[in-house]
DNA sequence: AAAACATGGCTAC
DNA sequence: TAGCCCTGTTTTG
């Protein structure tokens, strides 16, 4: 899946191309089929995403709560405008390859002079919409309207020229504003939603306290929002933190580091579209790590190969039963 | 063709 | 801790 990053950038292509419009929906699949007809015909009010969970709110105190789970993925077609805030239209957001590259990243050719962040070499991917200025993407000439459905659609969400599918989620269900403010009440703090300082002592704070290992307390969504298994991999070794330290034995500057951190990395994956977490290269360096799919990380996915800092093996043990990658050696 | 695997997380034991 | 959900891609036989 799709970590936090990708769900912010979900949220923000919903809010730029459903917010305000009327919305047809179905669920061509059929197990979401009570919910999208009381979604049908309504006005979508607002998008919001907290951690890797996304809420769609509609009239009538109708809110949508999707969680793509590991395989989950929207797909937006027909015409679509872009999100100034993010570096370039999308056609599938959320899921992604084995070999853990995001294809939620620039998708044409020629998007990379319209992007309005340049970094980051396009590369072909899924294409339902093509870029043709900075801030809309046309639909392609001559593609069907609205699109037909392929493979199993729990949801379609469609106006009059912006088509999103959903399929494979963990969780797609309607909920009431009450029940969205519990399930927002319970994840830990979101860099992007919270205020920044607040986030940090409430992170910091629960962190401080907790005997757990730091590698599990950063994958759980209860004390922070939107990590998942690459970011924390990468996250502990930009810290060069050893991933069993407890959080309580953790140094409170260290935490906070860890905190600032995760708000930068998701800043930049929002942006970009990308996990990029060796944002310190050098210019030419980067481009080079991401022009190779599979040098894109310190540490994720290297198991066995020499420490990009150390040359010490990379370690590949199962942490809250998910693979998780570090040096031995830097996070001694 | 079949199996394995993946950026998650819930639930039952 | 194991099983399960669910989809798409890659690897294996």
């Amino acid at each position: 899946m799709p970590e936090g990053h990708s769900v912010h950038r979900i949220a923000r292509q919903f809010d730029r191309n459903f917010v305000g419009r009327r919305v047809s929906a179905s669920s061509p699949q059929g197990r979401f089929a009570e919910g999208a007809s009381l979604l049908d015909g309504r006005e979508a009010l607002a998008a919001r995403a907290v951690g890797k969970q996304m809420f769609l709110e509609f009239e009538d105190d109708l809110w949508l709560r999707v969680h793509l789970g590991l395989y989950g993925a929207w797909d937006f077609s027909g015409e679509i405008l872009v999100d100034p805030t993010i570096a370039s239209a999308n056609g599938r957001m959320g899921q992604t390859n084995q070999r853990g590259t995001a294809l939620d990243e620039p998708v044409l050719d020629d998007a990379g002079e319209n992007s309005l962040t340049s970094i980051g070499a396009p590369r072909r991917a899924r294409v339902h919409v093509r870029m043709s200025e900075q801030t809309t993407g046309l639909a392609e000439e001559g593609a069907e309207w609205p699109p037909p459905v392929v493979g199993q659609v729990r949801l379609r969400l469609l106006t009059e020229l912006t088509c999103a599918d959903l399929r494979g989620p963990t969780a797609c269900q309607l909920q009431t504003p009450d029940e969205v403010q519990a399930t927002i009440d319970k994840l830990g703090p979101d860099p992007l939603v919270d205020d920044p300082t607040a986030g940090e002592e409430r992170f910091t704070a629960v962190v401080r306290r907790k005997p757990t290992a730091i590698g599990l307390l950063l994958m759980d969504q209860n004390v922070v929002s939107g990590i998942g298994n690459v970011y924390r991999a990468e996250l502990l070794f930009r810290a060069r933190l050893n991933p069993h330290i407890p959080g309580r034995d953790v140094p409170e500057e260290t935490v906070r580091g860890l905190w600032r951190d995760w708000s930068r990395l998701l800043t930049i994956g929002v942006e970009t579209g990308q996990m990029m977490t060796m944002d310190d290269l050098s210019p030419d360096r980067w481009r080079a790590a991401m022009a190779s799919r599979d040098d894109r990380h310190w540490v994720y996915h290297r198991a066995g190969l020499p420490c990009r800092v150390c040359g010490t093996a990379i370690v590949l043990e199962e942490m809250g039963a998910r693979k998780l990658y570090w040096c031995p050696s830097c996070q001694a």
